[in-house]
DNA sequence: CTGAAAGCGCTTACAG
DNA sequence: CTGAAAGCGCTTACAG
């Protein structure tokens, strides 16, 4: 039984291609008969239709990229899982762009809305991903796309963030209730508006609870884990060291973690850590850690939603979407004791 | 200016369509001059081939996807990284086929091939992803698929394997050699043949060491953290309770540590802990943790070594691809002390 | 409700 | 080295 195409199909039931078209794409507009016929008709044959050929006449691929730095880390990995149930529940497939935080890949992807490659863009970059020498139009026009996680510094996308300061601040103030007035930070990459953000939210907090910003409390990470075991270790050698430390992430907490343990340091008795995530296995740490919980799921069904209203030319009444986080205080903190 | 195709760059230039698709997709058989006249017309009308003219034409998506049971863990999260980076140097995409563990996914994935929607498919899973009923002929051609980790029971088929029972053999032997005589397992999801074999190594070491197999001491668990710590707290509460468990991942270790932490039990001075991955957390446990290496950068680059040769037509000198794996030995495993 | 026809944008065998 | 032409497999306005 080789490969049959609509023609075989029509032939076999002996109407035309269009009515083998419209049978699959649209039954309501056949008649039952007709219907039942072909449908019979592609099943004797086994036939699939072909993606090119429609793709070629509707200018439409069914696929979306989603253009992420990092596919393994959590936090990614959890978007992007919910990010392809949403797009399999209405019928997109997701292309994978995995970016490494190398600028022209994420132009490389992005350009596939220009061969038709994608029908539109899922952005976790604050980079503007055009070349618009190539395309000065692209400004006014853009394609199809939602920006979330690191903004762009663009009014007028579609953006789905939570906000950074605002979970920052509230993740410091814990530590603040809890007593603790030297507190250390290790941050994310700073060239990302996330760990920008998040920087002003500690650095808010600490002023309105009207302590003095210290410059060597503050370390620079890179949310991995590795940069957060090195900034601990950093923090804990300074002549005054902070009684808590906010992590930027819960990557970089897990790094604080392994620094404090090979200081014979305890938590949180001798160090409160928080971190910013809620990834899977912070929970599990020991102890397990208190920190900021991302909305995954929800972020990843929000841009699905805001890119096939594009999609479907549909109007979109609210263009920025914010997105709640939680505190989860778990026992990573205590009151300071001394 | 608005978008261009073949036609206006032939016209732009004063050469034929013809002519302009030979100077972009195969320049050396066009002449210097033309070539130069071309390429100035393209970058002028910001021309960017359509894919699917050229799909249509060839057959050809320049896509591959990927089926996996779930992203969000961090052996396939890095593995998928591999692919992609591999992928994207010869010219490919790679789409998502995150199955959940649904058999429906893995086929409605699969399907993709029938389309066109893909070209090939990778297959981290051990089911067979084709509906025979639709494909009778499918059995014998095969479309270009390699399988890897989770082996299919079917020869004849481009595998990419970790030697399961070997690497389990080596972890229990490891523990058998600093003196542990009772040594429990928490396993992976049993119907997955990579547990299956993981525990087959399990028996076998115990067995060739002259030690009689104990059902107490294995209990099922499914790979995540949750059953882990589960599995722990099962074998903590046995009468007679083992003085190392052998974990078949290492989100089942981080489970594991938690439960011990909660008991207050010591790594390794009271129990010994190995896992299985090496995924990037596990040097940063506390203590850090002993496991079995998955050298994922290479399983994604073998993967897309022997897909591409399917996909070019390539003959392929050995379709079996067994990768080595290697014990790291860090510091959650200790001499058995009593 | 259905059919005949045009056409989406490429590539490539064929001829020169 | 280059061009004219056919055709990949669909969908959809148009006509009936």
């Amino acid at each position: 039984m080789s490969k049959s195409g609509i023609k075989q199909v029509a032939a076999l039931c002996g109407v035309s291609p269009a009515t083998v078209s419209r049978t699959l794409s649209n039954p309501d507009i056949v008649s039952e008969k007709t219907r039942d016929k072909v449908l019979k008709a592609v099943e004797l044959c086994g036939y699939t239709p072909n993606r090119f050929g429609a793709s070629l006449r509707t200018q439409k691929s069914g696929n979306i990229v989603v253009i992420i730095p990092d596919i393994t880390n959590s936090v990614n990995a959890g978007i992007i899982r919910s990010i392809e149930n949403a797009a399999a529940k209405v019928g997109y497939s997701v292309l994978l762009g995995d970016t490494q935080r190398d600028p022209e890949k994420v132009k490389h992807y992005a350009a596939m809305v220009r061969s038709g490659q994608v029908d539109g863009i899922l952005l976790f970059s604050h980079q503007f991903p055009f070349d618009l020498k190539e395309d000065s139009s692209l400004l006014h026009h853009l394609p199809p796309m939602v920006n979330s996680c690191e903004p762009l510094a663009l009014d007028n996308i579609c953006k789905v963030m939570i906000n950074n300061t605002a979970a920052a601040k509230m993740a410091v103030n814990h530590l603040l209730d809890l007593g603790h007035r030297r507190i250390g930070a290790i941050t994310g990459n700073m060239d990302a508006p996330s760990s920008q953000e998040r920087l002003a939210g500690y650095t808010q907090a600490l002023q309105e609870a009207g302590i003095e910003f210290s410059v060597e409390l503050v370390v620079d990470g890179n949310y991995q884990i590795e940069s957060g075991k090195l900034g601990a270790t950093k923090l804990l050698a300074l002549h005054n060291r902070p009684t808590a430390i906010f992590c930027f992430s819960d990557n970089i907490a897990v790094g604080a973690y392994s620094a404090l343990y090979e200081a014979k340091i305890e938590v949180p008795q001798q160090m409160s850590i928080v971190g910013f995530d809620d990834t899977e296995f912070s929970g599990y740490l020991n102890p397990p850690l208190t920190t900021v919980h991302q909305p995954l799921i929800e972020i990843g069904q929000q841009c699905m939603r805001l890119l096939l209203a594009q999609l479907n030319a549909k109007p979109i009444s609210n263009k920025y979407v914010e997105l709640p986080v939680q505190l989860i205080i778990r026992n990573s903190t205590a009151k300071i004791s001394h």
